[in-house]
DNA sequence: CGCCGAGTTGAACTGAATCAAGAAACGTGG
DNA sequence: CCACGTTTCTTGATTCAGTTCAACTCGGCG
């Protein structure tokens, strides 16, 4: 149950065996049911969840009830409602598994911890953040600039894993598009090569 | 030259006479004049700018030769590359000023050193760096689900001293539609009131 | 005065949404 | 393991929000 996050603190952040131990004793294993609910809106969110096997999203609804994906999270991945994690604020989103999954929890108490246990440790997760950050503002940019098929190409780019596992219209919603849309570009695409 | 950072130092973080006397020495003043450049795309940002008078904006340039306005940031407002800041990664954005403005400039060191220099000050850049990822979220999320219209109410409420300074074309490319587009949602607000 | 950038307005066009109908894939229980 | 209902995807016809292109107005400034 914990052999991903061994991993991807072995990998990633170059813990050894020993300290791994430590690491782990932060975490809580979850395992949640496709269409269960690690999130949800109003909601404070208390945890910060690595996947260790599954796929989970984060989204919010509309008005119209529409679903809009802020994000998908698959092995190796993060994913919370930061914002309410830290502030203690109620959420606006909704986090809930696409698949059956496995996933090791974090609360902040256990996170501060840990990130105080080791500078390495400390500054991956500083860099994290910072990607995250600019990933977020990278899609920004990629509303204003590119159309709908170009957005899905850099997306087919950038999470080729995602777009292969995930249905069809998550990526819609996840692209600001409809399904049908989506599913002309993909035929498109698809004739063109 | 320092009156706007004291007001917000003494305001928000609530600092006295005398520590404010210490964080003032991190900054360096500059001036910048309308249309000159703060940082330029492949450049490493070596500072971040807190704007005591005038109005800054960063954007990108695609392949069209367009640009994409990422942030705007009149007084009281801090503006940067964290991503080239932080990695030393030239960056993908430029900086430049829309008015003749007063900044006020400070590098990851001098940062690093205000941020130790009090756990009240830490805390509170802690919390921005937050609000500003909550803040792109909810960007992110308002082009997934509103009409151009509906982008440009929201900005009216969120930003409404930006709007009102800031020329139409730069809001449409913030919000990411024509000039003539906005144009025309004005004309038609304007007449439903 | 005359030029120039910024905003407005109109007409035609287009990328993507909507509406609707089928086809394929999926999984759940018998 | 099959059958049936559900969900997911595809395809077509139509509509619409927003773009593009072009002409015109307005205010500032040399």
């Amino acid at each position: 149950m914990y052999a991903t996050l061994k991993k991807y603190f072995s990998e990633k952040v170059g813990i050894t065996e020993n300290e791994f131990e430590n690491v782990k004793s932060f975490f809580l294993p979850r395992k949640f049911k496709r269409r269960q609910f690690l999130l949800q809106k109003g909601q404070v969110c208390k945890y910060t969840a690595f996947v260790e096997n599954g796929c989970l999203r984060s989204y919010t609804i509309d008005d119209m009830g529409e679903e809009h994906i802020l994000q998908f999270a698959i092995e190796n991945w993060w994913i919370s409602d930061q914002h309410s994690l830290l502030t203690g604020e109620p959420s606006s989103y909704f986090i809930d598994a696409l698949e059956d999954s496995e996933v090791l929890l974090i609360d902040k108490q256990n996170y501060d911890k840990m990130i105080n246990s080791s500078n390495k440790i400390e500054q991956f997760f500083n860099q994290l953040t910072q990607n995250n950050r600019a990933a977020l503002e990278r899609r920004i940019t990629s509303f204003l600039s590119m159309t709908a098929e170009e957005k899905y190409i850099f997306m087919l780019e950038k999470y080729p894993d995602i777009v292969q596992r995930v249905p069809l219209r998550h990526i819609a919603s996840y692209l600001g598009i409809t399904p049908e849309s989506l599913s002309r570009i993909r035929g498109h695409l698809a004739h063109k090569n």
